[in-house]
DNA sequence: AACCCAATCAACCGCATGGTA
DNA sequence: ATACCATGCGGTTGATTGGGT
């Protein structure tokens, strides 16, 4: 089955593609004589084996006399800028203010230049977005910092007070009667360990003094242990 | 020298519109 | 009114080229 395109013509018999040197050559030849328009029978009598879209793109975009060749011009630029700026992708609009060339070397212009820009400032916004990140995170870290520090010397005051309160009692109930503490409970540290240093010279003394008045082996334990207890 | 990647350009495709029979 | 054809337009794709590694 052939399919026939919107211009009336089998598409699957056209060649396509790269145009030849030949077939410009003849295609300038009829539109030449024949004028431009009527596209159909240009693709048909013209000898080519190409259909009329395809004719009419080659002949408008590259074959047309007046083409201006080469490198879009700053003042070209301008223009297609500020028309663009007024009318958005209206191309052939726009091509009808620059003599010489065509809509679609303008469309391609506009789509390289304007995707080289907008490239460039998607990738500063992505810059920008990472050095806010980063610095976010630089905030979050040294707040959490602080907080740590924070927390950090009120649990150290906490641990104080609550040494200070505590560890003359404890100290008392170790030395009086050593089995019924939990030796869990004097894994507290250096501070405790101080004082019970302190306290432990006190115990010592006292223990020469009332010999029985406290179970040997856990001062021994304490004093074996080089000041910790295990 | 070989490969990769991005830029560029030519051409194709689908859709819209206008003319006319 | 409408169906069909011719043309134009904008978006997209594919080939080529040039520069960097």
């Amino acid at each position: 089955m052939v399919e026939m395109d919107s211009w009336g013509v089998s598409e699957t018999e056209w060649r396509k593609g790269p145009w030849t040197p030949e077939e410009d050559k003849l295609l300038a030849q009829y539109v030449t004589q024949n004028g431009e328009g009527r596209w159909s029978s240009v693709a048909r009598c013209a000898g080519l084996n190409r259909n009329a879209k395809s004719c009419r793109l080659r002949w408008v975009n590259y074959l047309r006399p007046g083409l201006k060749r080469g490198h879009i011009t700053p003042q070209e630029e301008g223009i297609i800028i500020e028309l663009h700026a007024l009318w958005g992708n209206k191309w052939s609009t726009i091509a009808r203010y620059l003599p010489g060339r065509t809509d679609n070397e303008i469309k391609n212009y506009w789509r390289t230049h304007f995707k080289k820009r907008r490239k460039a400032s998607e990738k500063q916004d992505r810059r920008k977005i990472l050095l806010r990140e980063e610095k976010n995170q630089v905030e979050a870290i040294s707040n959490e910092r602080v907080l740590f520090e924070e927390k950090e010397k009120h649990d150290a005051d906490s641990i104080m007070e609550l040494e200070n309160e505590m560890l003359p009692t404890m100290y008392e109930d170790f030395v009086s009667c050593p089995d019924t503490v939990p030796i869990d409970s004097y894994l507290w540290g250096g501070l405790w360990n101080q004082q019970l240093n302190n306290c432990s010279k006190m115990a010592i003394q006292n223990q020469s003094n009332t010999a029985n008045s406290c179970e040997p082996d856990a001062i021994n334990m304490y004093s074996n242990s080089g000041g910790y207890i295990y």
